[in-house]
DNA sequence: TTCTATATATCGCACCGCTATACATAGAGA
DNA sequence: TCTCTATGTATAGCGGTGCGATATATAGAA
C-alpha cells in the first residue's frame, strides 16, 4: 500500500495568485519568509509547498512595489526578516480579492456547465 | 460622463486556468478559433479576450498533447479550423476541473477571511 | 476602392515559478 | 566533537506562456 499522496498544485495554477495569497496571509499578522512558506502550506492543506527560489524573490518585488515593508530582526536568537502590510498593500490586496472572486465565479460557471458539478435550478 | 470601462483580468490570472477554459468551451461544442474567441469573451462577460497571439499557440499545444483535434472546413465560404475535444482532452478537462476547484475553494477561505466577506457561521 | 470584420499564423519580449546552489546558525543525537 | 536536520535568507539561470507586433488572406459594407 502506497502512502496517500498530498499531490500539489500545478505551478501555473499559483501565478497571478500568488501574490495576493500572500498579502492575505500578511494582512492576518505580520510574517517572515520561512513563517510564511509555513503558513501558506498549511492554509492550502499541504497543496503549496513554496520553494525559497519562489518565496524570496516575490517578497523582495512586493516590497519593491511597495505593498509589503521589511524589518530585520535579531532579538529571538534567529536571524529574521519580518514583513508587514503597507496600506498600498492593503489597498492591493482589496483589488485583487474583489478581481479573484469574479475570475473564480465566471471559472466556476464555465466548468460546472460541463462536468457534471450540481447547477442551482433558477 | 466616460463610458463604463469593463476592466481586463489580469493576464497572469489566466496562466494555469486558460487550457481549462479552452476544454470546457470545447466540451459544450465544436470551436474554431476565432468563435472560440468570442465565446470566452461573452462567458467572462466581456473580461477576457484572447488576442490572437495567446489564442492560436495555445490551441497548437492543445492538439500537439492530443488533448484536441482539428479540421479544417471550406465549404462555408469562409475557411476555418474546427477543433474538438478528444477522450484525453476530456479526461484533462475532468482533472483540471477538479484541481481547481480545490485551488479555487483555498483560495477563497483566504481572501475571505481577511476582506470582509461573509462567513457561514458553523 | 477602402475600410472593417473575419480568420489564422509566427516572432520575440517579458514575466515569474522553479531547480540548483550557496551560506549561516540552532539544537538534537551519536 | 562531529554530524544531521530544521531553520532562515539569497541569487543565477531555465522553462513555459500570455502578449504585442506583424503578416497574410477574404467577405461584405460603405
Amino acid at each position: 500500500m502506497s502512502k496517500s499522496k498530498n499531490q500539489k498544485f500545478e505551478s501555473d495554477l499559483l501565478r497571478g495568485s500568488l501574490d495576493l495569497m500572500v498579502l492575505s496571509v500578511l494582512a492576518e499578522e505580520s510574517q517572515y519568509g520561512y513563517s510564511l512558506q509555513k503558513r501558506l502550506n498549511a492554509a492550502s492543506l499541504g497543496k503549496i509547498k513554496l520553494p525559497a527560489g519562489t518565496l524570496y524573490p516575490l517578497l523582495h518585488r512586493l516590497e519593491t512595489d511597495k505593498l509589503i515593508r521589511s524589518r530585520w530582526e535579531n532579538s529571538t536568537g534567529r536571524k529574521r526578516k519580518w514583513y508587514d502590510l503597507t496600506a498600498k498593500g492593503k489597498k492591493r490586496l482589496n483589488a485583487q480579492a474583489s478581481q479573484w472572486r469574479q475570475y473564480a465565479q465566471c471559472m466556476t460557471d464555465l466548468i460546472n456547465g460541463v462536468t457534471g458539478q450540481p447547477k442551482p435550478t433558477g
